[in-house]
DNA sequence: TTCTTAGCCAATCACCGCACTCGTT
DNA sequence: AACGAGTGCGGTGATTGGCTAAGAA
């Protein structure tokens, strides 16, 4: 299906990069200071905030892939808050957002096939 | 409803501080989504959200275990191995690959430039 | 086990989640607690920083409501210099002979 | 059909990255 | 020695709203 192709995709995209510093789409800064509002956190390598922002960048683009199927089968050219909510639903993977975006959203149409 | 005028600060941090900035997700969405499609601003605002419980979430379960093995500093193989722990499998793998490649620039060229 | 069971706050029901991901979510859950802000859907602000939405507010804009491209602004200021040059005078109109 | 709303444009300025020092391991 | 937090500086892209087609309802 089209999630393997994602992932087979993004696998070789990463294989192929050469240049680092300048390949980042997210500010580092800001990914760290997300991470220091933990309390829990003490120091930070200078690695982490490169690794994130390319986990970052991976997951924006797996949710948006999968939120725009639900788009699409509602007929919608506009991308909404509801197909991302019905996108998390479709795996336990993105069961730790269940309070940023709850499940009890998803009230109306629900297409199983 | 609908009045922003009482503005009250609740941490050491400002709001918009603990999450990425809107111009860049959005910039990172379109690269998921046909030429022609259309985002909306509930969905941007969402996306935004997640991202940031996405981060704070794998570092809280790296933190942890950091602690536990009695180190101070966070580095990259942590949150691999939290990514690991929490099942964010697909991610593994490329994540890896990026690691270790940022690593190898690093020995290359300690210093930015020649 | 396959799955863990959470009390989730807004429902009855037992929830269901991931078995891997359930002890994490429980203590994110708390550490948003403990700030006491981020918990609930946070309240967007029409704009974050107010001498931006002032600049936004003074931008010359075009008449479509769009801010003025290079192009456009030139255009307007050869106006300007016309109308001061002289109003109704003959102009070094470029194209039309 | 009616009516809500997201994309479009680019100039300022808040913030990001970088170089540096100092403290820790 | 090696490496990260803290600080200050300079350069820069994220932020930003009025209008209207696009499209949700």
């Amino acid at each position: 299906n089209n999630l393997n192709l994602f992932w087979q995709k993004q696998l070789k995209e990463v294989k192929k990069l050469d240049d680092f510093k300048t390949g980042h789409e997210l500010p580092l800064a800001r990914i760290k200071k997300i991470m220091k509002s933990d309390d829990e956190v003490n120091k930070i390598s200078a690695e982490v905030p490169f690794l994130f922002s390319k986990a970052c960048e991976l997951f924006i683009l797996e949710i948006t892939l999968r939120s725009w199927v639900h788009t699409e089968m509602n007929k919608r050219r506009t991308l909404q808050r509801t197909d991302i909510s019905n996108a998390l639903s479709r795996s336990d993977t993105f069961d730790f957002l269940i309070d940023i975006v709850p499940r009890d959203e998803i009230r109306q149409t629900k297409k199983f096939y | 409803d609908g009045d922003d005028g009482g503005q009250h600060m609740g941490e050491d941090g400002r709001e918009h501080d603990r999450y990425l900035p809107i111009a860049n997700i959005i910039r990172i969405m379109k690269k998921s989504l046909p030429h022609n499609a259309k985002v909306a601003r509930d969905a941007k605002d969402t996306v935004q959200d997640c991202v940031s419980e996405f981060i704070s979430f794998i570092t809280s379960e790296a933190s942890e275990r950091c602690l536990q093995e009695k180190r101070k500093t966070i580095n990259g193989d942590d949150i691999i191995a939290a990514m690991i722990t929490l099942g964010f499998d697909n991610y593994i793998e490329p994540l890896k690959a990026y690691l270790s490649k940022y690593r190898e620039s690093e020995k290359k060229e300690p210093n930015g430039g020649s | 086990a396959a799955a863990a069971v959470a009390a989730y706050q807004k429902q009855e029901e037992p929830l269901y989640v991931n078995a891997k991901q359930y002890q994490r979510i429980l203590k994110r859950r708390a550490a948003r607690a403990k700030t006491e802000s981020e918990n609930k859907i946070r309240k967007r602000k029409p704009y974050q920083h107010e001498s931006r939405h002032q600049h936004a507010l003074r931008r010359q804009r075009g008449n479509g409501g769009r801010f003025l491209t290079a192009k456009e602004k030139e255009e307007l200021e050869k106006k300007e210099k016309d109308a001061a040059n002289g109003i109704g005078s003959p102009t070094n109109d470029s194209g039309s002979g």
